[in-house]
DNA sequence: GTTAGCACTCAGGATCATAGAGTGCCAGCG
DNA sequence: CGCTGGCACTCTATGATCCTGAGTGCTAAC
């Protein structure tokens, strides 16, 4: 039994050498993004071995589906399953911080013209430093801490709904209320929720505002409720603003000299809601996640991965990476932790 | 005399021939994409003429730049002054008006969501319908009417400055007021502006916020001096918030296959200044401008034309389109006539 | 002033040959 | 039995060559 679940295991897991094929063939891709044939592997990353060994390897790993050629006489190509590999050997083992760091970091340290410009700014610094697409979003708001609530009569019954959260953060958008009401009525009804509200996150708040804290306002009754209602649609949905910067950049990487990649990416970034599915579904509640070609499920992304990091705001704002499969991700990575963290110190003060 | 200044006219201005064949010459090369030859022209456009006496007047339109050749052997191509030409041409003449128009109308018609997210989609709508990139700018808030001001402490000097403008317009900063004022006070400021400046524009009560009206506040004088400092510089610059949207669109278009033309362009418009720039430069006070190419002064718009109108908020929003300078003129003024127009409508209810 | 005719130019596509990178497989070696 | 050198084979990329067709400029005749 134990024997056959071993010899079971060896069939699908690599050994040691061929756990260096692959690395070296990603890493040399990634470096030239030229195929790597088993020559160059041999000759420059394992002078032990012969190129017809590795060549004797490679058709495994090709069985495998680590790796594939684009035509019989070409050299190897990593598969998405390759990159995963090589993203897990990089995450495990210790990067250096690039020098240029310092000066990013001090750019975004000395800002003070609010979230929301902040995020713009750092997006396009992670895509300038990357040669990838900077994303941010600011995930459950629900969970952020609420300064104060306040509503503004737009006519009929539209209402202009205004939440400011922790460090400056404002939300606003049009809602309905019934009843045509007048601002007076709008200011009590928003000074009594803030109140309750300010200094707690709304997800704790959210219960606490039952009818007894709109005493005296029975005969609106209905209106309080749907306000609350509101402001709960508001926060509670996920990845409500998001930020797009640095997309520049991208293009002057050979990966995506054919307009038609570019153009398949565009068409998620300019639509919310695919974004912002995205970040949430591959984001993970720490640290870097790396989601790599196909394994979006996102058609449009096959030719990129993601990157994404939980930062500043208890985590709720949410740093990433758009780039081509072929990016270095050791530099990328390593960049995004930093700006993730720079970042979470700028909100924190 | 007379005759002397006759003859000079005659060098630089073009006969009805020559029009005809220069905006022929346009027509065709919008239409295929392909540099005309004389041939082309003449069979298609003025059976009148033979190919010889069509290339004899191409001649004098090249010298005269209205056209030039790619090489030797080629068809003729409309230089910005032959465009020029053109799009008056078609300013001047009554447009037809196409039949989808009216479901764009009525999508844009039935928003309620607020003047961020209704400029956003217009601008992906008119990305979308023309094949160009949508831009809206919010020009010169100061003219706008204000419904309320307030101050948020935020710790230390900064303060959240929140202006409700016309129509639920929210435009916030982070600004620095000196003293660490209390939250009481900040709303006290608050209020007396907000009863000044409430149902008129800045522009109009800037003035009027002298010192009496902050009588009993004599001791943070200067705070309520450069708070009102604050107000002025944020509503008084030019194009403060832009919208950019159906970028994806564009690279359709064979003119943008070049992967360095949109990096060019995408360069523009991560940027709000020189963005911003272009469309104050450029905007006129009524109706379309069309600025084509060259005679765009920023480097990386060379290859486009710069479409723009003043729309709705008292003709402060401004819409406009960015695309090829080989676009559909025709379609893409129609468009953004009909969509300023519909914004206008919405904006004013 | 207009037009037909003609020689000339040039880009773009098709065809072909060649070089070079890389593979798979076999046979021999330790 | 795993590793390696050798060899025949495959396939792409590159460059040279040729050819066609579109279009021009010029000249001479109407």
């Amino acid at each position: 039994m134990i024997l056959s679940a071993n010899t079971r295991k060896e069939v699908h897991a690599v050994t040691e050498r061929q756990l260096e094929i692959v690395l070296a063939v990603v890493y040399e891709f990634i470096r030239t993004g030229e195929p790597a044939g088993s020559r160059t592997i041999s000759k420059k990353y394992m002078r032990g071995n012969s190129p017809a060994t590795i060549r004797n390897e490679m058709a495994d790993l090709e069985e495998m589906r680590y790796l594939y050629q684009a035509h019989t006489s070409s050299g190897r190509l990593p598969t998405s399953k390759a990159y995963r590999l090589y993203v897990d050997s990089i995450m495990q083992r210790r990067r250096s911080v690039p020098l240029e760091a310092e000066a990013w970091m001090h750019e975004i340290r000395n800002r003070r013209e609010g979230i929301e410009s902040l995020l713009t700014q750092v997006t396009q610094l992670l895509g300038k430093a990357t040669n990838c697409i900077g994303v941010a979003a600011l995930s459950a708001l629900e969970e952020v801490t609420i300064q104060r609530v306040s509503f503004m009569r737009l006519g009929g019954d539209m209402v202009l709904l205004i939440v400011v959260l922790e460090g400056g953060l404002v939300h606003h958008t049009n809602i309905r209320l019934p009843g045509d009401l007048s601002q007076d009525v709008l200011d009590e009804l928003a000074r009594r929720i803030s109140t309750v509200a300010s200094g707690h996150p709304w997800s704790e708040v959210r219960r606490t505002l039952s009818a007894y804290i709109f005493e005296g306002l029975e005969r609106i009754r209905d209106v309080c409720r749907s306000a609350v209602a509101e402001i709960d649609s508001q926060l509670n949905r996920k990845n409500t603003r998001l930020f797009v910067g640095g997309a520049q950049h991208i293009l002057s990487l050979p990966d995506f000299q054919d307009v038609n990649k570019f153009q398949a990416v565009l068409s998620i970034l300019e639509q919310e809601q695919p974004l912002a599915d995205m970040v949430d579904r591959y984001s993970i509640a720490d640290g870097v996640s790396v989601t790599i070609g196909d394994e979006i499920s996102e058609q449009e992304m096959k030719d990129c991965s993601l990157l994404l990091m939980p930062s500043g705001l208890g985590r709720k704002a949410i740093l990433g990476l758009i780039g081509p499969i072929r990016m270095d991700y050791e530099r990328s990575i390593t960049m995004l932790e930093l700006l993730a963290e720079g970042l979470g110190d700028s909100f924190d003060r």
